[in-house]
DNA sequence: TCAGGCGCATTTAACTGTGACATATCACCA
DNA sequence: TGGTGATATGTCACAGTTAAATGCGCCTGA
């Protein structure tokens, strides 16, 4: 049993994540089968490869991408803590996408092959997992629908507002500040753009004082602006199962 | 009992289908509520809506899709025999979207206040809806990736192929063709791309010898060749649930 | 039986949002 | 001190959009 316990789990204890039973703790720390500590630039999954393992992000972020035949990217999601991933290699067999750390991360290990075991003793869990395959597919399918229909201000609009949303969800950040350790190339290979495009959309934002994205960091002063722009409506944070 | 007992359903009994054993099909039938038969055009789901049924899709095609505020719409995912919808709304509570029947349907449809028993009592079929989640999740990221990186003439490329994957493997057509009843705008609107362009590439693509898309039917003669310009791997069908 | 209308595919022409390329600046580090 | 990775900015070309018009098949109603 490496690592924290999971009814110590600091993350647990916000209130965006719904509260287990002992029971319910005791059982998730029989599943779990460790940590992962890695670094900034890490693969922890692989397109192709094969995972035993499913993994809860403790602390850190990263990304989720595909990388096309012809050498471009496209991320697919970031990932947050509390984000749970690789769901689709536990239950298709294969990988159809990398996973990389952009920041340090710490991540929790389930193994994959208890997942049956899961769902015949605990369909509590089994819901959960469901719930939050529910979550993604729901999410993807708005990524789907701002990468088709919304042009470059609204697309950047759009990915600024959520990742803000998600961000002050699990508690990071004070006032209207949020750490965003990425590189503008990853938002814009998330958003089908150039990377040039998406400086100078940044910087007319920044000019209309919408988003102020500087050094590591996310400022959204006029956050309900930004949302009229994007064409969405802010989304209440909904508490969720935490794996 | 109203409808197709589940034993009898004649998609059943396609190979591409995990088979059930009599078991599983009584459940399965007394899962089912009854059968819905509609005319195209009719909104099946409604975005913003609270659909108290899940479906399976026995008869017809439809589309997925969701409308924004300026009035422009992203078709996500077009509908064909033996998919699920509505687990999204069934565990999430309100639809993400709407569904939209594109030629006379019929589906199967399934109380969702009996999900949460389901889980309890079945827990195959709990896995079976988490892998049909996980496979969702997986296509709507290799769409994701299709509008984010890949021009216009790959996009069609890669819609023709993976729609023709489907439509096979779920055993309709025959030979080079397929049934393909969908508009052009349709096609355009799951891709981003404007009508016009649309035709112009499907123009473009037929005088190449690759795709005929007329009157309804699809025909592909030199698969192979459009995914390679599409710069996608051909999927070997894969055997599946049906709920 | 014919006229009118509607939905969809098709085509042409003009415009534009975004990409590609080039270059500069700054911070950091070996 | 030079090298590397990231942000920043200007210029120009083009893939794809927007607008508008035509034709064709099919339905409906007189």
């Amino acid at each position: 049993m490496p690592g924290t316990a999971c009814k110590n789990c600091p993350l647990r204890k916000r209130n965006l994540f719904t509260p287990f039973t002992d029971e319910e703790l005791a059982f998730m720390h029989s599943f779990k089968t460790g940590e992962l500590n890695v670094d900034p630039g890490t693969t922890i999954l692989m397109e192709g490869s094969n995972s035993p393992q499913l993994y809860t992000v403790l602390e850190g972020m990263g990304t989720r991408y595909k990388t096309l035949e012809n050498g471009k990217r496209q991320v697919i999601n970031f990932l947050f803590p509390g984000d749970f991933t690789g769901l689709q290699a536990g239950i298709m067999g294969e990988m159809q996408h990398s996973v990389e750390a952009t920041t340090p991360m710490t991540l929790c290990a389930f193994r994959r092959n208890d997942l049956w075991q899961l769902f015949r003793q605990h369909p509590e869990r089994a819901y959960d997992l469901t719930w939050i395959a529910a979550v993604e597919e729901h999410f993807l399918g708005e990524t789907i629908a701002s990468l088709g229909q919304r042009d470059a201000t609204q697309r950047i609009a759009w990915a600024l507002v959520r990742i803000y949303e998600r961000l002050k969800a699990a508690g990071l950040g004070k006032d209207g500040d949020v750490p965003l350790p990425f590189r503008q190339q990853d938002l814009a290979d998330a958003l089908g753009l150039s990377l040039v495009h998406t400086n100078k959309t940044l910087k007319a934002l920044r000019s209309m004082g919408l988003a102020h994205w500087n050094d590591g960091s996310l400022q959204l002063k006029k956050i309900k602006s930004l949302a009229d722009l994007a064409m969405i409506d802010l989304e209440r944070p909904q508490q969720r199962p935490l794996m």
